[in-house]
DNA sequence: AATTATGTGAGATTCAATATCAATAAGGAA
DNA sequence: TTCCTTATTGATATTGAATCTCACATAATT
């Protein structure tokens, strides 16, 4: 991921809240990788880091950098949820491995059109959508 | 929902399992709406009907229509996995309003087929797919 | 520096789901 | 039918992700 061009300080004051280093700490963190991670990873990699955050701490600032769009909250299925850095990313949606874990991205705007058709005729205004393809990847099958 | 052709009995022993009335009461429920119930409903619906029966053998008779297809568990994003009788019906993907909780169910081949040509593309072999679209319904706009 | 309200940390709490284990009962044998 | 073996059940404890509580810390303004 390309270094960012997004002044965390400026979001955050706009919205009337205080920059912390600990909200700081985790968007650096949640930027460091293209991963799609979860709460406990930032937690434990933030520790790791000789980073002084709580738990609690850590849910929260992602809830606000959910809310602010720099972040996408993902549940894959697996009992948690992950994180994706998208300050600059389309949207996509996601093919996962179920042997190894692996996710692909992908975007196929035909099917980002026939979603809008669907809502048209079932009369629904669509917000967001869930598209994840499950299956074996290459090296797993 | 037309009444079962299903011998449960039947299936229940194929798999080297006793046929109890518990599992008989927790399928007979789940067959008596069209509805995705998730496994408290069904827990609080047999208890109130006098069938006297824990939520843990709940849990675990859903897990074993759930093996035998008889029934799908669908993660809606709520919290809570929930459940509907597919024995017989074919595969629909679903449209939900954030609002009012109503469910749409919808199918569209060409989408199917999308996703077998992007799981082909990316060199996976699909064994199952999410695809929900979330909304607010013709009522709750 | 003083003031004040927001943010934080440690631990408690929630809630769905699963695990434990003694008691029960299904189903095969006689 | 009765007996026996063992899967199943129910009551309860436990897990794990996420949220809540509240005393204390600290960002921001004056
Ligand atoms: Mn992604
Ligand atoms: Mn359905
Ligand atoms: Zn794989
Ligand atoms: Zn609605």
């Amino acid at each position: 991921m390309k270094p960012s061009t997004i002044d965390l300080k400026a979001i955050i004051r706009a919205e009337g809240l205080r920059y912390t280093n600990q909200r700081e700490s985790v968007w650096q963190e949640l930027q460091s990788s293209d991963d799609h991670r979860d709460a406990e990873d930032i937690y434990f990699s933030l520790r790791q880091k000789g980073i002084n955050i709580s738990r609690a701490t850590v849910y929260r600032t992602i809830e606000v950098l959910v809310k602010n769009n720099l972040v996408r909250k993902l549940d894959l299925g697996d009992g948690k949820n992950r994180y994706e850095c998208k300050w600059d990313a389309a949207h996509h949606d996601h093919l996962i491995c179920t042997e190894c874990g692996k996710i692909v991205e992908f975007m196929n705007d035909q099917v980002e059109g026939i979603q809008s058709d669907i809502a048209r005729e079932y009369g629904f205004s669509l917000s967001y959508h869930i598209h994840q393809l499950f299956g074996l990847c290459e090296d797993c099958r």
